[in-house]
DNA sequence: GATCCGATGCAATAGATTTGCATGAATATT
DNA sequence: AATATTCATGCAAATCTATTGCATCGGATC
C-alpha cells in the first residue's frame, strides 16, 4: 500500500474507522432510508476506508466501478450525515471529509491533521480523554457532540517523507 | 445588543475572545510585520469581537468605515494565522472563522457551534479539560495544537429564540 | 533620481458545494 | 387500469469561498 494521505487508506495511528462488521443496508433501513445501490456504495467506500474521505474521493472511488453523479454523492453524504450514519469532519478552508459516525462498531475518536502534508487520520478513542462532566455542568445549552482535532506533524513528515 | 449569531458580538458563554488589553501594533511588530492600517483594522475587528468571524464579516465590518479590498482581507488573515496572531476555526463545509490566537491575554478555549442556528461561540477555557499527557505519550507524531469543538443547541434556540 | 520591495487593488480563476429543473421508477389513489 | 404522488437521480447552472496573476504605488535603499 502506497504512502501518502488518506486517499489510499493508509492510516498511521489506528484502524478505528475501518469496518468489516457494519451492515450498511441495515443501518440505512434503521434510519428509514431506502437502501439504494448508490447509498450502499457510498457507505461501503466510507466504511471500507480507515481514514475520512472527501466527497471527491468518494465520487472517484465509486466511479471506477459504477456510473454515479457527483451531485448524487453530495446529496447522499448530506442525507447520511443528517441521519447520523456518517460524520462530517472539516479542516481549514478545504473540502469536508466523511467517516463513519459513532455506532456500535465505531467509538467516537479524535482526528489528527498534519499541518505539513494535510493528511487526516483517525486517532484511537482512548488516546485522548475529555472531561465531559464539567462541560455539561457549566454549559447552559444542550451538548450533542464533542469533536477533538489534533493538529501537528505526522510521523511520515517528521521522517522527512512528507510531501510539501 | 441584538440577539443572533456572532456577527453582532453577543457571545453567550464567555468573553474569552474579546480583548481590550492587546496592543495590536505591538503584536504585529513582535512578529516582524509592518503595522499597516489594514492589518490593524483586521486585528481590531477580530479582537474586538467576542466570537470568531468569517473573512466576509471582517471585510464588511471594516468596509463600513474604511475602503478595503476583500482579497486584502484574505491575505492579511492568512498572514496573521501563519504568524500565530490569529487562529482559524472551521466548521461544517462553510466559511472559516477567525479569532485571536492564544496569547498572554487569550487562553486557548473550546468553541461551541449551534446545530440549529449555526451560531459560533467561545467557551470558557476551564469548562473542558483534555488529557494531553496521555495523547503525547501515545502519539508518534508531533502535536502542535488541540482544538475542541462542542456541537449542540444553544441557550437561545432551546428557549425557542433561535431562527431556523 | 533609479531601483527594489512589500502592501494593496482589481480581474480572473479555481475548487467545493448547492440549487433548479427534468426524468424515470416505484408506490399510492381514484 | 389510469392518474397522481413521491423519491432518487442526473445534468446544467449558479453560488460561495478562497486563491492567483498582474499592475500600481509608496517608502526604503542604493
Amino acid at each position: 500500500m502506497a504512502a501518502g494521505p488518506c486517499t489510499v487508506a493508509n492510516n498511521l495511528y489506528c484502524d478505528q474507522a475501518m469496518c468489516e462488521q457494519c451492515n450498511y443496508a441495515r443501518l440505512l433501513k434503521n434510519a428509514d432510508l431506502e437502501a439504494t445501490a448508490n447509498r450502499l456504495h457510498v457507505m461501503e467506500v466510507v466504511g471500507g476506508n480507515n481514514c475520512p474521505l472527501t466527497a471527491a474521493e468518494i465520487f472517484h472511488t465509486i466511479s471506477r466501478t459504477q456510473p454515479i453523479n457527483q451531485v448524487t454523492v453530495y446529496r447522499i453524504l448530506e442525507l447520511l450525515v443528517e441521519q447520523n450514519l456518517l460524520e462530517r469532519i472539516t479542516i481549514g478552508g478545504r473540502a469536508a471529509h466523511y467517516g463513519m459516525a459513532p455506532n456500535e462498531h465505531h467509538a467516537p475518536h479524535p482526528h489528527f491533521i498534519c499541518t505539513r502534508c494535510a493528511a487526516i487520520d483517525c486517532l484511537s478513542p482512548e488516546c485522548l480523554s475529555v472531561d465531559m462532566e464539567n462541560l455539561r455542568k457549566t454549559f447552559s445549552g444542550e451538548v450533542e457532540r464533542v469533536e477533538v482535532r489534533v493538529e501537528g506533524i505526522c510521523r511520515n513528515c517528521l521522517k522527512g517523507g512528507g510531501k510539501k
